[in-house]
RNA sequence: GCGCCCGUAGUUCAAUGGAUAGAAUAUUGGAUUCCGGUUCCAACGAUUGGGGUUCGACUCCCCACGGGCGUACCA
């Protein structure tokens, strides 16, 4: 049981004894003594202030009483105003220690069969451009919270819905086929998605062409638009896929395998994946049906005009359209479609999409419909929504080419590490391969934990520069503090020092701070999986670290002479070491040996 | 117009309704020169504004201001 629950349940049972008034230990949040205080946990008491009908103090001190009478984790207490500092007996600690130390995957839970079953929906790209900035932080926020509810107990299956069908995937097959001349990725010695994504662009350039010649003969821009011979050629190639069209579909699904090999080493990369991919041209047509069943059970009304719609007014919501006239599906009707199918496919319990806070409203729709349509799990689907990535430079706007692609990116930053590496000579007497692992292990981290250490909700500003510093609170900074601590335990294993006696000394100030902050480490997983937060696991992995460095720097670990003692340091080293790889692994972000 | 989200040091981010709102970075001053240099200490500096709820509000409610997003046949 951990030191917190221990305490909960104390005061739980005393305010019971002392006042007669029942509190849930849950209820109960001991929360770390500040520092200017005496004390390493803290309790306030002004809950029960009415019930005992006694001032801040006097409750405070009362239990303060009961519990070093009665609760042998306790040492002493002091009161300042309505909070309960309470002293752990020291020795106590040590318990505390060789419990983590002993403890195998600590922090973390294993999943049963029982378990829930969490669907988690991410990436969900098009197949008409590469990957660009916005789509890192899905990857990265949809990876990470598929490990923490991993972490906490929870059986996970990591999906990714494709987007490979519409008139956006028309206008790449077009460019291509008018003025590709057969390219392939490999005559043009290009990723496949970036080939297809400069034909979309190569599109919109001759389309935009078009229109200003239309509009300059006269024509108002919506008729240019209707009129534009690109555009119809592009929406005729789309009633031919619909149709089924062969030698539409070959192309199709040739271009299309080139942007999944593409997106594939993108994944790889980044160190993403999927257990299970559907594709919207399997799930379009699925959504029409259980939304013409919805119109039998009166769930939507038919128009005039033929269009169904479904009156969500009652919610507070709109009227919301979910068949065209003509009878084709929109958005809303296909991710009907893909959960329906999911649900055939999995027993969900729980399903969270991970989109941007653009769709917010859409989400609260869906939520709404398939609740109406009997999904048990529709109602409190979670859409796990972010905010934008913005550079210092300003706005991505794909409109003005200032669009950031992903592997470009994952390229800079790399290769920045590289330099960065290089001048500060960690990278001396490393063999070619092993700098490059080294690398490419630093600048992603550095992406990674800039990414994620933020409030997903909030748009963010991401410094590419600022990220991969060596100081601060950044990715490589915890890479660096991991490698050094490593370094430590191969130097003292070398020199044969072990680390069995620590439970015989008891630990100082630094020590206990940091062997609390260990033992808090798997109600931080917890917490954020209940919270779906990767930004509380990355922010508690920074604060271990600090930590551990104000513990550093003032003992010298292999020079200490008692042999208990260091044995003490070099446990809470290995110990600190194991929790900061399990949280950064929460936050799929690998750490070094050596760097 | 309506709806949702956001607003915290110069900057980038924290703070289950709890104590004097924390870090990092930048700036300034100091310690350390060591198992791994990237360590440590200190100074400076913020809740957009106005009301309300309460023992206590960055947090909850109302109003104003500022920014983002969405707004019915795009995805």
């Amino acid at each position: 049981m951990s030191l917190d629950n221990i305490i909960a349940q104390a005061v739980s049972r005393a305010v019971k004894e002392l006042y007669g008034v029942d509190t849930a230990p849950e209820s109960i949040v001991p929360q770390a003594t500040r520092k200017e205080f005496e004390g390493n946990m803290t309790v306030v008491v002004f809950p029960w202030v009415k019930a005992a009908r006694k001032s801040p103090e006097q409750v405070g001190q009362e239990i303060g009483n009961w519990l070093v009478d009665n609760e042998p984790a306790v040492n002493r207490f002091n009161v300042v105003k309505g909070f309960l500092n309470i002293v752990i007996e020291p020795t106590y600690w040590n318990t505390v220690l060789r419990h983590i130390a002993d403890t195998a995957d600590y922090g973390t839970v294993k999943a049963t069969e029982e378990s829930p079953l969490v669907m988690v929906e991410y990436s969900s790209p098009n197949t008409n451009k590469p990957l660009h900035l916005g789509h890192v932080r899905n990857n990265l926020l949809g990876f990470s919270l598929s490990e923490i509810l991993k972490a906490c107990g929870n059986r996970v299956v990591k999906t990714n819905i494709v987007n490979d069908r519409g008139i956006h995937i028309c206008k790449s097959m077009l460019a291509w086929q008018k003025w590709g001349n057969g390219a392939t990725p490999e005559s043009a010695g290009k990723k496949g998605d970036h080939l297809i994504g400069d034909f979309y662009v190569l599109f919109d350039k001759h389309y935009k062409a078009e229109l200003a010649e239309l509009t300059a003969g006269g024509m108002s821009q919506e008729e240019a638009e209707k009129a534009s011979p690109l555009m119809q050629e592009a929406r005729a190639m789309l009633r031919r896929w619909e149709a089924k069209d062969p030698e539409v579909r070959k192309l199709w699904e040739t271009m299309n395998s080139w942007v999944y090999a593409g997106f594939d080493e993108t994944y790889r990369r980044m160190g993403v994946d999927f257990d299970k991919i559907y594709y919207e041209s399997d799930t379009y047509l699925e959504g029409k049906e259980k939304v013409l069943e919805g119109l039998e059970k009166g769930i939507m009304y038919r128009k005039d005009d033929g269009s169904v719609w479904a009156d969500l007014t009652d919610a507070g919501l709109d009227h919301k359209l979910l068949l065209r006239s003509d009878g084709t599906s929109v958005y809303m009707t296909q991710d009907i479609g893909t959960a329906k199918l999911r649900f055939q496919d999995y027993p969900i319990d729980k399903m969270v999409y991970v989109v941007g806070n653009e769709q917010n409203y859409h989400f609260q729709v869906l939520s709404l419909l398939l609740d109406r349509l009997g999904f048990r799990w529709g109602k409190d689907l979670v859409h796990f929504s972010y905010g934008m990535v913005e550079l210092p430079e300003g706005k991505m706007k794909s409109r003005e080419g200032t669009v950031v692609d992903a592997d470009d990116l994952m390229d800079e930053m790399v290769g920045t590490a590289r330099e960065v590496s290089r001048e500060l000579g960690k990278l001396d007497g490393l063999s070619a391969d092993e700098a490059e692992a080294i690398a490419e292990t630093v600048g992603l981290g550095a992406l990674k934990y800039f990414l994620l250490k933020v409030d997903p909700r909030k748009n963010m500003t991401f410094n590419p520069k600022e990220s991969i510093d060596f100081n601060g609170n950044t990715g490589p900074f915890i890479q660096y503090t991991y490698a050094r601590i490593r370094s430590v335990l191969r130097k003292a294993a070398e020199q044969g020092f072990a680390i069995s006696e620590y439970a015989t000394v008891v630990p100082n100030d630094k020590e206990i701070a940091l062997i609390q902050r260990l033992a808090d480490f798997p109600s931080v997983v917890s917490e954020a999986g209940r919270s779906y937060s990767p930004a509380l696991i990355a922010n508690y992995v920074y604060d271990l670290v600090k930590e551990y460095n104000q513990f550093y720097h003032d003992c010298s670990i292999l020079r200490e002479e008692d042999a208990a003692v260091r044995s003490l340091r070099l446990t809470l080293s290995d110990v600190t070491s194991r929790v900061i790889r399990t949280g950064m692994g929460l936050l799929g972000i690998n750490v070094p040996e050596r760097m």
